[in-house]
DNA sequence: TCTCCTGACACATTTGAACTGA
DNA sequence: ATCAGTTCAAATGTGTCAGGAG
């Protein structure tokens, strides 16, 4: 699958590769994560290697062949999240490791067929908070834990061509998450009882070898969720149950099947959720079209549903709009908290459970996709989600093209008419890569390990330095309510909230996030959207956004070149989204800003008008009322509430394999960065290290960030040196 | 007592080897 | 000898449940 010859230097060992990639912070307090001797190693890089890569300038024939602006990622079963979603996701995390349900299922378009792009699931926490289930519905109760190590979900077919991501649907599901803090498998490693937002990282194959690649990073708001050990809202075990076709044995059919849902006390009964209006409202037109996904993981289930005998979209209403318009119906499960609000906008009082009004922290109120942005390019026009969608996408200046690289590492990927179809605007004949690829040889042995070998720095592959939040749907001209659109958002690593922000900062309210929220002003006549990134690092919050021009093709809120201020994404009209019950406090989820799609966006900084979420109105209780988006005014960008100061950051120290320094693209800068281009941001490297799944054929399998006791003193990680697969 | 986590359990699906036949 | 199709068992995924830890 995936050539060895593409990437020599990833070759670390007869039987295993090294691919996963560390992304560290800087910390106070070094840990080493590997043994001295490759420390050492990493230490007497030369400069130029350690720090990050300056912007790389855009070549004309990036700029020209390549439609950066146009990258688009659509969620295919975005309504069976929703449902999901308006419910309270929740998911299991086990100490073997639990798949995700329903799983991340992409489309990407856009890409360049002819060159290799290397995807990334992460998951993040969305707030600084940790949750119980009260009263039929989530409440923050405290302090979120110390911040495990960042882990990042490579899909196994990485590397693979753009023709390759964009002839198929995209599934992470393989990706499995965990509460073992002491995994060794590779797995996304979660508190149980936090708050998550996965994102999506599209990142040219080359730009992990080679510093200052162009990358794309794809928020899908509706995919948040909490983990649990076990379900606590039995409305989620029943769309699980109805919808997974590993527990089809738990349906009413099935030998396992409840006959009668154990309702914990707080549990309002899921038939009590129904809301046939609003639902049919909400629900109904995205789910008919997207009833696909469902359909056939639910045909079977939901037959068996009470008037199941319905048609295909019928029976989506029947078993899932129900919830919807229960949240608000139910106290229990629902709080009656605003719905329309967008993530960013949570009501300073949500508790719409008079029960819980007596709890301090907030209950989380159903989301409102459709509130939050309405420049969700998936939904139809009507249809608001709030998907982020970040462009930090900047293609490195090709090298000279004489392209011996081979086309694909992946077979399917070398057919050129499965892409064809997809993507329109790049011939195949282009290929950066070919270049880059021959100046990729197999890395040296070296005292290091073999897996630290393949430690590749990977220039803030997901992170990069001076990248603000952006938020903001910029465009809403999806036609397809089926996808929702993702928040494009710039290469912004998560950062960890920090703690003391969080704990020195009462829960006010649920929605509130104990990080000042970010959130995007919308254009005024759009509905008032702002997102607020769920937790933006204090310190890249008041950097502004230069080059920020909305792509109003874009359906997936792509912003190209968006000028925030100046050109706030349109809001569609609230719609098509069921409020969901899950609490989505923008304000905190740790979307990276927007970042200009050139390359410049690196060391540009964004100028970024932040809101906090407390900031926006309330938005009326009735989900029903929350879809529309106009009752939402608009976010001043410029709104952004004073943040607490945050740390400087300081350039990237990336440990790069000895093996493939020399190998790097020398067109590269070999100056560090513009110190105006880096302002004081904290860095997240990426390294490359063994792949931590053996088993998979894939050699690009995790990516794994590591904070090392970051200045938040979330808890450095140790346990990542230690590991048999480092 | 309550909350949360863990492991065993039964069932369903997926995967891949083994087998058969053309 | 090769290939395609089928069968079957093992592996894997899933929610439930009882029990234990704090």
């Amino acid at each position: 699958m995936l050539s060895m010859e593409m990437f020599p230097g990833l070759t670390l060992g007869p039987q295993r590769i090294g691919d996963c990639f560390y992304r560290e912070r800087e910390a106070p307090v070094h840990i080493p994560l590997f043994p001295p001797a490759c420390e050492a190693a990493a230490k007497a890089l030369p400069p130029r290697l350690l720090a990050p890569p300056p912007p790389a300038p855009v070549s004309s024939e990036a700029a020209t062949t390549t439609p950066k602006d146009e990258v688009k990622m659509e969620l295919e079963n975005s309504s069976l999240w929703k449902q999901f979603s308006s419910v309270g996701t929740e998911m299991i995390i086990t100490k073997k490791g639990r798949r995700m349900f329903p799983g991340l299922k992409l489309k990407l378009s856009g890409l360049n067929p002819s060159l290799r792009y290397i995807l990334l699931l992460d998951i993040v926490p969305v707030d600084n908070s940790r949750y119980r289930f009260q009263g039929g519905g989530w409440q923050a109760v405290g302090a979120a834990e110390a911040r495990l190590p960042d882990r990042v979900f490579i899909h196994p077919d990485s590397p693979a061509t753009g023709a390759h991501w964009q002839s198929r649907t995209i599934s992470f599901h393989y990706a499995k998450l965990t509460n073992n803090t002491l995994d060794t498998k590779g797995h996304i490693i979660l508190h149980s009882l936090h708050r998550y937002q996965p994102r999506i990282h599209v990142i040219e194959a080359r730009d992990v070898l080679r510093w200052g690649g162009g990358q794309h990073s794809f928020v899908f708001p509706e995919t948040q969720f909490i983990t649990v050990t076990a379900y606590q809202n039995s409305k989620i075990t029943e769309l699980k149950i109805n919808s997974n076709p590993f527990a089809k044995g738990f349906r009413e059919d099935g030998m396992n099947s409840k006959k009668n849902f154990r309702y914990r006390p707080g549990d309002t009964s899921y038939q009590d959720t129904l809301v046939p209006e609003q639902s049919l409202d909400l629900g109904q037109e995205f789910m008919a079209s997207q009833m696909s996904d469902i359909s056939i993981t639910l045909a079977s289930g939901i037959q068996e549903l009470p008037g199941s005998e319905r048609a295909n979209n019928t029976m989506a209403e029947a078993t899932y709009t129900s919830s919807f318009p229960a949240a608000q119906a139910s106290s229990s499960s629902f709080p009656s908290a605003p719905l329309p609000q967008s993530s960013s906008s949570f009501p300073s009082h949500p508790a719409s459970d008079p029960s819980d009004r007596s709890d301090p922290q907030p209950s989380i109120p159903p989301i409102n996709y459709p509130s939050l942005l309405s420049s969700s390019p998936a939904l139809s026009s009507t249809s608001n989600t709030p998907s982020l969608q970040q462009t930090s996408f900047t293609f490195p200046t090709p090298p000279p093209s004489s392209s011996t690289s081979p086309q694909s590492l992946l077979s399917s990927s070398s057919s050129p008419s499965s892409s064809s179809n997809n993507y329109h605007t790049v011939p195949d004949t282009i290929s950066p890569h070919t270049s880059t690829d021959a100046s990729f040889h197999a890395p040296s042995s070296t005292t290091c390990p073999s897996d630290l070998q393949d430690q590749v720095a990977v220039h803030s592959l997901l992170t990069q330095p001076g990248q603000q939040l952006q938020a903001g749907p910029l465009a809403t001209d999806s036609p397809s309510d089926q996808s929702s659109a993702a928040f494009m958002y710039q290469n912004i690593v998560p950062t960890n909230p920090s703690p003391t922000l969080s704990t020195a900062q009462p829960f006010p309210c649920q929605n509130q996030p104990t990080v000042p929220a970010l959130s995007c002003s919308l254009p005024m006549h759009a509905s008032s959207t702002s997102f607020a990134p769920p937790s933006v690092p204090p310190q890249m919050q008041n950097l502004p956004f230069p080059h920020v021009s909305p792509s109003p093709a874009h359906p997936a809120l792509h912003l190209p070149n968006l000028t925030h201020q100046a050109q706030p994404p349109s809001l569609a009209p609230a719609t098509a989204f069921p409020p969901s019950s899950f609490p989505y406090p923008p304000s905190t989820l740790p979307h990276p800003p927007f970042q200009p799609s050139s390359c410049l966006a690196v060391a540009s900084s964004f100028q970024q008008s932040v809101t906090p979420a407390a900031t926006l109105p309330p938005v009326a209780h009735n989900p029903c009322t929350s879809s529309s988006t106009p009752s939402y005014p608009a976010v001043e960008i410029g709104a952004v509430p004073p943040f607490n100061p945050a740390p400087p950051y300081r350039p990237e120290m990336v440990r790069h394999h000895p093996s493939l320094l020399p190998q790097l693209d020398p067109s590269l800068p070999p100056s560090a960065p513009n110190p105006a281009l880096y302002p004081t941001f904290k860095s997240y490297p990426l390294r490359l290290c063994q792949d931590p799944h053996p088993s998979l054929s894939i050699p690009f399998r995790h990516l794994y960030r590591q904070q090392h006791g970051h200045s938040l003193s979330q808890g450095s990680y140790l346990e990542m040196s230690t590991r048999p697969m480092f």
